[in-house]
Parts: C-alpha cells; sequence; structure tokens
DNA sequence: TGTACATCAGTGAACGCGCGTTCACTGATGTAC
DNA sequence: TGTACATCAGTGAACGCGCGTTCACTGATGTAC
C-alpha cells in the first residue's frame, strides 16, 4: 500500500526515473566509468545543474543504479523461486536476467574500482540473494541435510554460475566454435549432483 | 639469442619498460579506466608529450598492457605444465597469478568496455592458454579419450576457476565468515572428475 | 682524431574539450488564510 | 474565490580541473667521412 503522493513528488519520482533510464542507456553504450551527468542532461532535455535537483552527485546517481541492479536480480530470483523453480531453472533465471542487460550484470559482479565500497544496503540485498539460492539447495531429492552442505552447494552454484556467464558476457568464447548456451547447460546439469 | 642493441635502443625498451611499470602501478591504484598519460609522465620526471616518443597514443599503451597481461598469464601456465603440473596445480598456479595482481587479472578478465575489440595477436596468446589446459586435460589417469571431452573438460576448468576467482578478488565473500582458499580448494578437488 | 651532419629525446606553450559542481536568479506551482 | 507567501524546478554563467594530443623548438647523442 503505497501512500498518496502530492503531484509535485509523483513529478519528482517520475523525473528520476527518466534520468535513470537514460543513465542505463549510457552504461549499455559505453559502460558505467563513462557515466556522465552533463550527457545523461541533454539526453533529458535539462540544463546540466538541474541534475542536481535529483541526485546529489554523480557518485549518488551511480550507487543508487547499482542498488537498483542488485534489488532486481534479487527479486527476480525470489520471484523464480517462489514459483518453485529448482536449482537448474534458478540458473538459467539468472542468465536470462544477465543476457537482458549484460553491462547492469557487470556493474555488480564485475571488475570492482579499488577503494569504492558498497553500502551496507546493497550487501543486505546481496544476502537476500544469498538466502533464496540457500533455500534452493535445501529443497527437491538430493538436497544436502546439513546446513554446512546447503551452503557449499548454494555457493558453488554461485561461481559456477557467473564464472561461465561472464566469460560469455566478456566475449571470451567468441569464434571458438562453440554455442555457450550448450555451455551454459553442461554447467547447470552438473549443479543438482556437485 | 637476442640480437645486439644498440645504447639508444636499449635506452628506449628501458624506458618503456619503466612506463609500463608505473602504468601498472596506477591500474592497482585505481583501475585501468583512469589511468593518464600525464599522471604517468609526472612519475617518470617527464612531461607529458614526451611520451608520446615511446608510445604513439594512451590507447596503444593500453592495449600494450593487455598483452603483457596475456603473455603473462600464458608463459606462467605454460611453465607450469610443463614442469608436470596437473588440472589441480594448474588452477592454483593460475590463482597465485591473479592474486599478485588483481587489477592485471580483470584488465584481461574483467568488466569488458563497449565497442573495444581486442587486436588479432592478444587471441592469439588466449588461444595458446586453452591449448595448455587441452593438454593437461589429456594427461593422468582420469584423462577423457576422446577430443570432444578433453575440450569440454578445459572449458569447464576455465569457467570454474574464473568464477571462483574473480569473485573473491572482486570482494564479494567479504564478511561472509569463511576463507575463499578453502572454496578455491573444495573447486578445485571437483575437476580432475567433473 | 676531428669535423659536419643526421637522428632523436625531451621541453614548454598551446588547443580544444568535457567534466562535476556552485551560485544567484527567474518563473511556475502549491499552500494558507 | 481571491490574495500573499513559500516552495521548488530549472536556467545560464562561471570555476577549476585534468585530460589527450599537436607543434615548433633546443640540446644531446650517434654516424659518416
Amino acid at each position: 500500500m503505497t501512500e498518496a503522493k502530492s503531484p509535485r513528488e509523483r513529478y519528482r519520482m517520475q523525473m528520476r526515473a527518466e534520468i535513470k533510464q537514460h543513465a542505463w542507456g549510457q552504461i549499455a553504450a559505453a559502460g558505467a566509468t563513462s557515466l556522465s551527468l552533463n550527457a545523461i542532461a541533454k539526453q533529458v532535455g535539462m540544463s546540466g545543474p538541474a541534475l542536481y535537483r535529483y541526485f546529489a552527485s554523480r557518485d549518488e546517481l551511480i550507487t543508487e543504479l547499482i542498488r537498483d541492479a542488485y534489488r532486481s536480480l534479487a527479486d527476480t530470483v525470489r520471484a523464480a523461486f517462489d514459483a518453485g523453480a529448482d536449482v537448474a531453472k534458478l540458473a538459467y533465471t539468472v542468465r536470462d536476467w544477465a543476457l537482458s542487460d549484460p553491462q547492469r550484470y557487470f556493474l555488480v559482479y564485475g571488475t570492482p574500482v579499488p577503494g569504492y565500497h558498497a553500502p551496507a544496503d546493497t550487501t543486505a540485498i546481496s544476502d537476500e540473494i544469498m538466502t533464496v539460492l540457500l533455500e534452493a539447495h535445501g529443497r527437491g531429492p538430493a538436497a544436502p541435510a546439513d546446513e554446512h552442505g546447503r551452503r557449499r552447494g548454494a555457493l558453488i552454484f554461485w561461481t559456477r554460475v557467473h564464472g561461465v556467464l561472464s566469460l560469455e558476457l566478456a566475449g571470451h568464447f567468441a569464434g571458438m566454435g562453440f554455442d555457450p548456451a550448450v555451455l551454459f547447460a553442461d554447467e547447470v546439469d552438473g549443479l543438482s549432483t556437485p
């Protein structure tokens, strides 16, 4: 139940969303490091300084994008699990999410910027994702009985999915003469019985 | 057998090496995207334009760093294999190489820059690495007899090692209360019998 | 061994650019009586 | 319903900065006779 918003506040949120949308467009086109406030302003149709009505700084905007990316993945994975997805199906869910916007995936799981530390709430969302993975590894016939086994399963799931996925998204399989989807399927098949 | 070099040429190569060394220092400190020619020049003790005696542009310098990184990894892996390393030992070799300079690892296997395409010779070095992995998967008691099986083994080796390694280097295991080295060992143990 | 010339490393000034961010201000929209 | 005031979105000018890169030039080092 969202509370009633004044027209001004509604407009404000709409504007923030539009700015973010163009930010994502720029990230998709040239990566997160070359994201420019002035360029976004031009796309939105405002002058540069006007953006400061909506975001305190470039860093705050990027941090919010990272938060949204985590949020989106967590919600996607949670929804799939709640709909009954097993471990393999979850892997494909993550893959679809990543393929739909590779640079968003890399914003979260890509090259870290030395010195940058994610705010506490994003690590909380990251924990949410881990929780779903843990629950998924406690379900089904081959599920380990002990907590330790489930935890190991969830971690291995995570690292294997990330490994094959990030290499694919980064183009490292290009020209090697096989379908990345098949390799992914191979790897996912081994997940239920590691 | 390296051919004789004139003093000038020797000095030139020495200077190029020194420039690269400072470039790596900057990359380690702040990532590859914030690498600045002028800043390097200052560290080397020259004016900015002087660098253009040694590298035609910033892009050429970065491309050469990428080439060197690939070269270094390929040589390291090849040396380990020639010294008799099995698949598990190769995994640890890659890990040591990555840990010794995480940003160098990410320069090669990290977030891709949209639109950037690696020159042909770096993909050739990448093939060298793959070749060593293939040979390693043709050796030992558990080695698959057929080419297809070896190829799959080598690919899975690559994606799994990269998966656990890149998440560790990016700090995604921080605060999760376990030793990344143990998780790596877990994953490596499963490699010989996938 | 000495001289004349070519090669090349490095400098300082300059260009043009885009960046993030601040500031004082205008004008429209909402609120209170 | 109308008026007085407060709130807030957006503008344009400006600041300071660092970037990659070019250019004409100086001075040292190497080469040829």
